[in-house]
DNA sequence: ATCCTACGATGGACGAAGTCCAAGTCAATA
DNA sequence: TATTGACTTGGACTTCGTCCATCGTAGGAT
């Protein structure tokens, strides 16, 4: 445990945190300056590896990390801003799925992105 | 409608047709070798404006586009080649999400991506 | 106390995916 | 024929991420 990774760890810590790389760079940088960029990115990887943050990718840019992994939930984007909120909807999305349609699939897991315009958006 | 814009849709046809933008271009480059990076970019963008084509973001890479665009469906993904097939799961996801979890959003939609292994893959 | 070693950090080069823009082409119209 | 406007082209550029050679440093060995 160096400086560097214990700085990345703090900065993604609380609820409904999604932030991308360039992000936790940033805010990890305001408090190690010279953390650098490689090591943002080796670190987020391990933390991904070990299941204690998981990747999101809501949108086709960049990634965003989510440091509430041991709850499972689901994600709320905002259309109009990309705001991102957990959710956790009722009942299990993987049973919806009959076994034929699986392919022969193991299937093991489904993420459900909702879309949606959020308050401040609706109104503007 | 020019010679490059059927080109492009003539690519995009066919049920579980998930190509990325540089397949798509190297498939309408087989029959009109001097289509451009930007006319596939363009064109893409205007079938996904226009509701023909879906954008598919199931891995944080390149983008893929579904032509499969006017049967409402979700995505089952292989977890070790990337394989995709569209499937029709039973239920309406929206309706799994309640009221009190959706933060005041006005929620339109919700994507799915079924992940697991593919018969191939779990063979391995 | 000094030296070694190995792991992690660093920064810069590199690559993939996608966007942007000025210039060129082409067909329809005046 | 000249003009116009829409479409295409190629290349520069941006963003996001990975890779790699080098450097620093902490802890163990001498």
């Amino acid at each position: 445990m160096t400086a560097q990774r214990r700085v990345v760890a703090e900065v993604l810590d609380g609820e409904h945190v999604h932030l991308t790389a360039d992000e936790v760079l940033a805010r990890a940088a305001d408090r190690l300056p010279e953390i650098s960029r490689a090591t943002v990115y080796n670190t987020l990887g391990e933390l991904v590896s070990l299941g204690e943050v998981v990747e999101v990718a809501t949108d086709g840019r960049a990634k965003r990390y989510d440091p509430n992994a041991h709850q499972p939930h689901q994600h709320l984007v905002c259309s109009g801003c990309g705001a991102i909120r957990d959710v956790h909807p009722g009942g299990d999305p993987l049973s919806d799925l009959p076994v034929s349609e699986r392919f022969g699939f193991a299937v093991s897991e489904a993420d459900v992105t909702y879309r949606g315009l959020c308050p401040e958006c609706a109104k503007a």
